[in-house]
DNA sequence: GATGAAAAATCTGTGAC
DNA sequence: GTCACAGATTTTTCATC
């Protein structure tokens, strides 16, 4: 039930437009609201719905500039890794933080204001994180596509 | 008046907890509910604020394989960038599509069930894209921090 | 032009069927 | 799963600064 047809088909409308009226949001995934609400309840319950995000356009609050960095991390010594999340995580510049398997370690997201600040972040934040062992960086242009219409 | 400091903490609040009823965010932010809802819509006009969006846990749905695909384009064509994007936004497994300066030009968050999926979709959708030069993939093993606290 | 308070319109979730 | 209603919530209005 939880993930049966009928609750892909809410969570795929939730997906493409989230502030709709529940009202709006049963009849298009063909139900009443009071189900329709009930449902989503209960996927909310069992962590398949994990509410809302709020989209905020970074450029215009002045924070035009937007860093990814791919970190590979020192594995000598075996708490690197948790170390480094747990300090990357206080950072409030970073905006992301994702784990791979492979050479990269960690992915990290960085919002900044302009270059300079962009400059006073990576020296005085990201390069004093421990067990660095390599950085690299990328300057994103452009968020084109983000989760609209996935696979459900 | 869009990015004062009052609105500024709306925002910040709305990204802490964004589905608390208006009231309880205006309290917070030290406004009537009213004047709260009609600065986030004048936010939401002039593109500060761009909604919400759903969260939803792919691993419990199924979808327990992310990658990251970090492309490289043939540039030797001009169109090569455009006709790319235009593609890869049609692939419903396509999650996310971020674009950069340097080396590396796109890159894509792709969501498959399992790794004989990913396989599939890794045939038949992705090296089939435009003008690819190069692809590097990295498994997500997981997404740790995702814009709670940024800077406002 | 923006604000707070309160009324009006709308929405949500519980319970009966 | 649907329907309807009570309670909560958002939105508009209006007087005020």
């Amino acid at each position: 039930m939880l993930t049966d047809e009928i609750s892909r088909r809410i969570l795929r409308h939730m997906q493409a437009e989230p502030d709709l009226p529940m009202a709006e949001l049963a009849q298009r995934a063909g139900l009443a609201a009071g189900t329709c609400a009930r449902r989503l309840e209960k996927m909310r319950e069992a962590g398949i719905y994990q509410g809302v995000q709020a989209i905020i356009n970074w450029a215009a609050l002045g924070y035009s500039v937007e860093v990814s960095l791919r970190v590979t991390l020192d594995k000598t010594q075996s708490r690197a890794f948790d170390e480094f999340i747990e300090e990357a995580r206080k950072i409030p510049e970073v905006s992301e933080i994702h784990t791979f398997l492979g050479r990269v370690d960690v992915r990290l997201a960085v919002l900044a204001r302009d270059m300079a600040h962009y400059q006073e972040i990576y020296k005085t934040r990201i390069l004093t994180l421990p067990h660095i062992a390599d950085i690299e960086a990328l300057m994103q242009v452009a968020a084109i596509k983000m989760s609209e219409d996935l696979p459900l």
